[in-house]
DNA sequence: GCTTGACCTTCCAGCTACTGGAACCCGTAG
DNA sequence: CTACGGGTTCCAGTAGCTGGAAGGTCAAGC
């Protein structure tokens, strides 16, 4: 299969396929016109990476999973930890994430947005604390 | 003031002060030997930057932004269209981030976590959904 | 046989926002 | 005089692609 319908068929662009070959997480075969030559595992294996990083895994985190796919003797206990590492880092994003809105809309509430130029967002990013 | 200072007082490590000015958001004075010399108000854009950036603006925002900190006319309304946009971007991340979290959490429960090869997650990625 | 167009190839550059490191200069204290 | 803690520039690397140029391949249509 060619490197079009494996985009297809995976959902990853080309250039993002080549780029994964580039290092080194899907190796196909070539053609002797030297086009790339998918496989239905190599497409799986598309298919399984374009998941893992659509759920916020790093490459790398998708290389050890990968790994892990293809290991037929895996411990599922490997895999789990490396769920739970990433369930626990997107926690702490919402978190970091919830206090920054908090912030956010509190100075936005707080501002007229009319035409004169008091603005308590641009007060507090200068420093000066809001009168309330 | 050198930059060691300015980067005691802004809370900016001195690599990102200078990156700022390349991308040209603070230009300080030189003293004779070459040294950045920065100012009070020079200080004073750095800490506003790094409030802005901490807030989670872009570099680019933070650009508009510190142009509308320097503007005695500016209109508030210009600011907060800018804060607002940020927070709707804040809410879809937190959204995305949330329904993320729901996924895989119902991944990592199913998991039995053990030296067993039978993985959930694994299975999930690889296309086969889950058998409930 | 020739052209057109859609495909494929490689390689180089750019994106965001820094960060690390090398090689070198400046100023002061011992 | 030398050491040391500043400062300077410039180059390269990080993550994860993406865009674009220059060129090879293949099937269809005339």
């Amino acid at each position: 299969m060619n490197i079009g319908i494996a985009s297809d068929r995976s959902g990853l662009p080309p250039k993002t396929i080549r780029y994964y070959e580039d290092i080194g997480l899907v190796r196909p075969d070539r053609t002797d016109n030297g086009y790339r030559d998918y496989s239905v595992a190599d497409i799986h294996e598309l298919r399984f990476l374009q998941r893992a990083r659509s759920l916020g895994f790093s490459v790398d985190e998708c290389r050890q999973l990968l790994s892990l796919y293809q290991d037929r003797n895996r411990e599922s206990a490997d895999v789990k930890a490396i769920a739970e590492a990433k369930l626990a880092e997107i926690d702490r994003k919402i978190a970091e994430l919830a206090s920054l809105r908090r912030l956010l809309s509190h100075l936005v509430e707080h501002c007229q947005g009319d035409d004169r130029p008091d603005c308590p967002i641009i007060d507090e990013l200068a420093g000066e604390r809001m009168a309330r």
